[in-house]
RNA sequence: GGAGAGAUGGCAGAGUGGUUGAAUGCGGCGGUCUUGAAAACCGUUGAAACCCGUAAGGGUUUCCGGGGGUUCGAAUCCCUCUCUCUCCGCCA
């Protein structure tokens, strides 16, 4: 969520930006401006009150020990009235303090002035595209591949679970495995440190990241302990720092898991969610930073490349998609999405998104650095990605790499599989 | 799951109704000393909101795990929730 502060200092500003991201702010703003204006004036009525109560309540002290009865008595009865008017005004702050909350909680967080205006994802821009040619060709698709070479059971899946719990099998399930301690010795060499968060989050943390209230529908939830199945690593790990003022020479923090990631994909329907396209259990390695807000674009590029070489090494047609406003999600200031393409399908899969979150998760988490010139308190910019999302990745190599023996392991992967072939 | 104990500032740890936002120690920061460092000594050191001020700064309020209550007054008393520890039970 964005500061009030800064929501209302910089008015201009935020309802033109945000109008990128097709939300029109300005009557919520005027509205919180309204509320905010009366919260003021609430307050400091309140604190004048409280202010003669503390006084008064210390001379009461002072005059019991003089055993001065008849005073005490007499200022008690005016206290008690003032006390009225203290609970009344109190409750009125309350409320309208949550009122302004709940408002700013319904602003999505403003884009970075370079991205581009657009209503959806045919709007985004490719920055950039590599790898091997992405050339369509009528080979087999995952779903089949996985079926043929007995490594993918989506039907025991089905049985044990239901749709989109995908059973991998042998050489499949050894994939998987490889390609998970693959990502995270690359992370780990890259400089981010490993953990193994909780599976399952409680309400404030799923709030910090902002999965709560915006995404409520995405997420599993454990009603009888009110928990929630993560949808991604980002939550467990970014919430780490929840509620913490670090050393501005403490920046960067970064950070990597492996989890498995639950999405209920409510909604979801048609090609998009064939075979490992969407499903609701998947296998992520995710990297997590928490940063400088001066340096919050520049590692942002970092990761980009990063998640990129890791791309690259697998040997698969890439291609970097900066998103347009109207794709860009509640949450993020700046977006890449990192695409495979198969050969089979025909089509782009994104197995990526990195993001700036800015101030926004940090604003929610309150997660600040001390500067050191000024020793004031500031928020940290937060920032993730995937490194990467396994099931895509899994479609792309069995689809790209099919031939008429099998299926080629990429080189890089092999010390990790102890395999080079699937047949 | 049952019984008991506890939760105080970055950490350790006092405080059981009246200037306690909180002693003391450690840590951090600044300084003196030193060629430099260490040691020693001196000073300083929580967060948020509001008011006054261009600012520097000054003032007020709230916060001692979360929420609620008693009282003129609560870190201190009561209720409730969460968490931690000890013992028992169960168990990978």
């Amino acid at each position: 969520m964005l500061q009030l502060k800064f929501l209302l200092e910089n008015k201009d500003i935020v309802v033109s930006r945000l109008k990128i991201k097709n939300f029109n702010a300005e009557n919520i703003i005027e509205e919180i401006e309204t509320l905010n204006n009366k919260r003021k004036k609430v307050q400091t009525e309140l604190n004048k009150l409280q202010e003669e109560t503390n006084k008064n309540a210390r001379l009461i002290g002072t005059l019991v020990k003089e055993n001065k009865t008849k005073e005490v008595e007499t200022l008690k009865l005016n206290l008690t009235n003032i006390k009225e008017k203290i609970q009344i005004l109190e409750k009125e702050l309350k409320n309208i303090e949550k009122d302004i909350n709940d408002k700013i909680l319904q602003i999505p967080n403003i884009p970075h002035l370079s991205v581009p205006a657009g209503k959806g994802s045919t709007d985004n821009i490719i920055i950039k595209t590599g790898g091997p040619e992405p050339k369509p060709n009528n080979l087999l698709p995952h779903w089949e591949l996985g079926k043929k070479y007995k490594i993918i059971d989506f039907e025991a899946g089905v049985k044990i679970t239901g749709g989109g719990f995908p059973v991998y099998v042998e050489k499949g399930a050894k994939l998987q495995r490889a390609l998970v301690s693959y990502f995270l010795d690359k992370a780990i060499e890259q400089g981010f440190k490993e953990y193994i968060p909780p599976y399952l989050v409680n309400e404030n943390t799923a709030f910090g990241t902002g999965q709560l209230p915006d995404k409520e529908g995405q997420m599993y939830k454990i009603e009888e302990d009110n928990l929630y199945l993560i949808p991604t690593a980002e939550v467990p790990l970014t919430n780490i720092y929840k509620n913490t003022i670090l050393n501005e020479d403490e920046l960067p923090i970064k950070l990597t898991a492996y989890t498995p990631c639950f999405r209920r994909e409510a909604g979801s329907y048609g090609q998009n969610v064939r075979g490992l396209n969407r499903i609701h259990q998947f296998d992520k390695v995710e990297i997590v930073v928490i940063e400088h807000p001066d340096r919050s674009y520049k590692q942002l590029e970092d990761m980009v490349s990063y998640v990129e070489s890791i791309v690259i090494s697998l040997n698969l047609p890439y291609r970097i998609v900066k998103l347009c406003g109207g794709d860009l999600s509640f949450t993020s200031a700046l977006t890449y999405d990192i695409e495979v393409f198969s050969m089979a399908q025909n089509q782009w899969l994104e197995v990526s998104s990195i993001s700036n979150f800015e101030t926004f998760q940090a604003n929610r988490m309150n997660l600040k650095y001390k500067d050191k010139k000024t020793g004031k308190n500031f928020l940290c910019h937060t920032l993730n990605g995937s490194a990467l999302a396994l099931p895509r990745i899994v479609a792309a190599i069995l689809e790209n790499n099919q031939f008429e023996g099998g299926i080629k392991i990429p080189e890089i992967l092999i010390p990790y599989t102890g395999f080079s072939i699937i047949d």
